[in-house]
RNA sequence: GGCGCCAUAGCCAAGUGGUAAGGCAGAGGUCUGCAAAACCUUUAUUCCCCAGUUCAAAUCUGGGUGGCGCCUCCA
């Protein structure tokens, strides 16, 4: 497959460095909020990569961390009067909840900043030992930027460029050798965590926490790392300078970054006070459709949130799986004589073969869903005109599940219908039988107000849940 | 100031040289006791504007206009 490479700006042919195995890392949350659209985007988009080398057969090693000790969570536990430890245990648990719900595949490793104290140290000694790294007393452990050769190669940002920037820098200057340095091990300071190492009792920063864990648990080369577009610089450019120095080889061979989520244009992010958190938005469109809409647009393309595009989503996505019910509930009951096996199969084939296309282009899910579509319409088609054999819509349902699986869309459901709306069912097929409609439709208000629907078909009354 | 991205129908969105996918919404029709679902037809002679290259451009080049992002915590 092709993969857009951030650093070298081409899409170019992914190989792994081992046949057949991936490694890959992306940025986790940090745990001190629930999180909102724009962090789900990376979550699902990496999840979907993740799915989708699998689904081509590679095992994957995928790597996804906690954030669990930075400033952020140190004010929220302050604010509340309780430990880091409880703010990020909590966060954590509706982490799952929220990214189970988005249906995203648990990590192969999910380490803790907290918990790779060891590796961090370990990484920041190799530093100091090679020259990269310096003290600066009462504050920290500082990376110099400048004795790193090729920083800057992943943002295309050059430092002199960094300096004269139009931004002001709100971190001081003072003790810093250059202005682009960055802490490594901050010190502690009075209230908060801390851990001992030969610098002194302090806490990690934050771009040392990954490019650590990423030694820890997936080596001192990746193949594929990723991210939001934002960690581009200064996050990623610095996992680079700290990783490529301390282990003296490439750090990742293919870097990939998401762009946002935007709100009427805008960015959606906590400092603008324009984010949606899934929770929120989950309390008036599934999760299914949540995820559905994430992939509905190329994931280097910034998507629009809004009320309207979630709504157009869900409507689409209901197209998807209504097609899969009504293949499931035609199965079996279907008296198509096989006329249409041939149109039907091909047209299996060939959604299947254009999915495959669109994901090894970049992985271009909208083009993927298209395909998907597409062989909706032919096996509609095919139910509508009665003509296909059972062997022949199993084979369209069984491509629809499994390529809606690797996009995590569950396509198929199961709902067993209760024995006692199944009873309403029957009297109201008699009732219809009889031409007693006006018995027939209170019946049906009925079982719809049990909360399932009633759909009179050429292969008799559909149930299904609401 | 530096670096970069985007502009395609009412809305969303793919398409990077060969004559505009797909979804949502809308309109008409078929089917239906009704309803739902579905199917068919229909909705951009045209891809922000101007110039250029080419037999051929939404796609390439140059110049505009408009919007956005990173350079500071940030997915």
């Amino acid at each position: 497959m092709k993969i857009f490479n951030t650093m070298t700006r081409y899409k170019e042919d992914f190989k792994p460095m081992v046949e057949g195995h991936v490694k890959m890392y992306a940025c986790g949350p940090t745990v001190y909020n629930y999180f909102h659209l724009g962090n789900a985007r990376p979550f699902v988009t990496f999840d979907v990569l993740r799915r989708y080398l699998e689904y081509k057969g590679y095992e994957v090693e995928f790597c996804q961390n906690f954030t669990d000790i930075d400033d952020k969570m140190i004010k929220r536990a302050n604010e509340e009067g309780v430990t880091v430890k409880d703010i990020a245990e909590r966060y954590i648990k509706e982490y799952y909840v929220d990214a189970d719900g988005l249906n995203c595949k648990r990590p192969t490793y999910q380490p803790r900043a907290t918990e790779s104290i060891d590796a961090i140290i370990a990484l920041v000694k190799t530093l100091m030992d090679k020259g990269y790294a310096y003290v600066i007393d009462g504050d920290g452990v500082y990376y110099d930027v400048t004795k790193f050769e090729g920083y800057g190669k992943l943002s295309h940002y050059k430092l002199e460029d960094l300096v004269a920037g139009g931004g002001e820098r709100k971190a001081s200057y003072e003790g810093k050798k250059n202005p682009g340095d960055f802490a490594i091990w901050k010190f502690k300071k009075e209230g908060e965590p801390f851990w001992p190492s030969p610098w002194g009792d302090g806490r990690p920063g934050w771009h040392i926490e990954c490019s650590a864990m990423i030694k820890k648990h997936l080596g001192d080369t990746i193949d594929i790392h990723g991210g939001g577009q934002d960690l581009i610089f200064p996050h990623h450019e610095n996992e680079i300078a700290q990783s490529e120095a301390a282990n003296g080889c490439t750090f990742a061979n293919y870097w990939v970054h998401n762009a946002f989520v935007n709100v009427d244009g805008e960015k959606m992010s906590k400092s603008l006070g324009n984010f949606f958190t899934i929770r929120d938005i989950v309390a008036h469109f599934p999760y299914q459709v949540i995820r559905f809409f994430i992939l509905s647009g190329h994931y280097r393309m910034p998507i629009n949130f809004s009320d309207e595009l979630l709504r157009s989503a869900q409507n689409g996505l209901e197209r998807i799986t209504t097609c899969v019910k009504n293949l499931k509930f035609v199965i079996g009951k279907n008296s198509g004589d096989g006329s249409g096996d041939e149109a039907l199969l091909e047209a299996v084939k060939k959604a299947g073969e254009e999915f495959v296309t669109c994901m090894d282009d970049d992985l271009n899910t909208a083009d993927a869903i298209t395909a998907i579509f597409n062989l909706v319409r032919d096996a509609n088609t095919s139910v509508a005109n009665a003509n296909a054999s059972d062997s022949a819509l199993k084979a369209a349902l069984d491509k629809l599940v499994e390529l809606t699986d690797v996009l995590g869309i569950e396509a198929e459901t199961e709902d067993p219908v209760p024995q006692e709306v199944m009873d309403l069912v029957q009297k109201r097929a008699e009732a219809k039988k009889a031409k007693d409609f006006a018995l027939a439709d209170s019946l049906r208000d009925q079982i719809t107000s049990m909360g399932y629907s009633v759909k009179d078909t050429a292969n008799g009354p559909q149930v299904e849940k609401l």
